[in-house]
DNA sequence: TTAACATCGTTGCATATGCAACTAATAAAT
DNA sequence: ATTTATTAGTTGCATATGCAACGATGTTAA
């Protein structure tokens, strides 16, 4: 959300200041790539991050978990990371319903290549924050998830 | 970005923290608003929200640039919000090549019928934060703002 | 005054996303 | 064993978004 602005109901909310500084980064990350010619959108690094350094051969629906995405959106983001060769769709024996999402070669590589760029672009966004304020940030953070899980409308 | 799992180089980065928390928050408005019979995004909230509370009869240019948003995103997101009657482009008598974006009485009242909806919301996320927190954190996201806005590629 | 430049908004093309309905395949129940 | 229910993935329809090219209008410079 963007709209921390004037004197208001809602300026002494956090949320606003979560949605206005993630959409500042997202717009930077789209900067470092582009400008390092990197064909790759923040959400398809995600993935690739996943595959490479968490597990690779993910089926769609465990994927689609993690990244708190829609099943049908997650087929979508394959759809276009497979044509672009990063990812493969390997057909799962055991269950022929189940797709297991594999990184390729190209996909490895590209990651590799980006992922000096991500860490230098993270740390660059930390620049004179203490520890301990990093501390309070990340517990504000879990709490705020905590209580949108506990919460039932 | 979503990103934040096992042990890894992105670990101690609050970048994904940010990522992830909003994508949950946005799940979560979403459904508030679904579950109120309320067919408005988060996008054309915040749109109605500044229009309402902030300033109305802005330009486009300025709209988007207030919501961090590319001026042809903006045009069809006002394209939608046209549609559904919740403002009006009114051409600048001034200059014919600027539209104001005025809220409509239809988007009034949708307006405040959402305003205790999201107020509850955005409180429900901070039970349990303390003030000393929201200081620390709206602090360090000042900090990384203007990090990004102090950073050249 | 005319030519060059800048600004505002729209459109084509591309990606990302959610909901709901659907197909195919597997698992559970009777 | 056959019916019923569940699960995995895809697709239609809708919204949101960015970049680049474009046309229309305004402004500036020569």
């Amino acid at each position: 959300m963007n709209f921390n602005s004037n004197n208001s109901d809602f300026n002494k909310t956090l949320a606003p200041w979560i949605g206005r500084t993630e959409k500042l980064i997202n717009i930077h990350i789209s900067d470092v790539f582009l400008h390092n010619n990197i064909q790759v959108t923040k959400e398809q690094w995600i993935v690739l991050k996943i595959l490479y350094e968490d597990k690779d051969n993910l089926i769609q629906n465990e994927l689609a978990f993690i990244t708190n995405r829609n099943k049908a959106s997650l087929t979508r983001l394959i759809n276009v990371m497979e044509k672009n060769k990063l990812v493969a769709r390997i057909p799962s024996k055991k269950d022929s319903r189940k797709n297991l999402i594999q990184i390729t070669e190209t996909g490895k590589i590209l990651f590799l290549k980006m992922k000096p760029l991500m860490l230098n672009t993270l740390e660059m966004l930390q620049n004179g924050i203490t520890e301990d304020e990093k501390e309070v940030f990340i517990n504000v953070m879990t709490k705020i998830q905590s209580n949108l899980k506990n919460h039932t409308i």
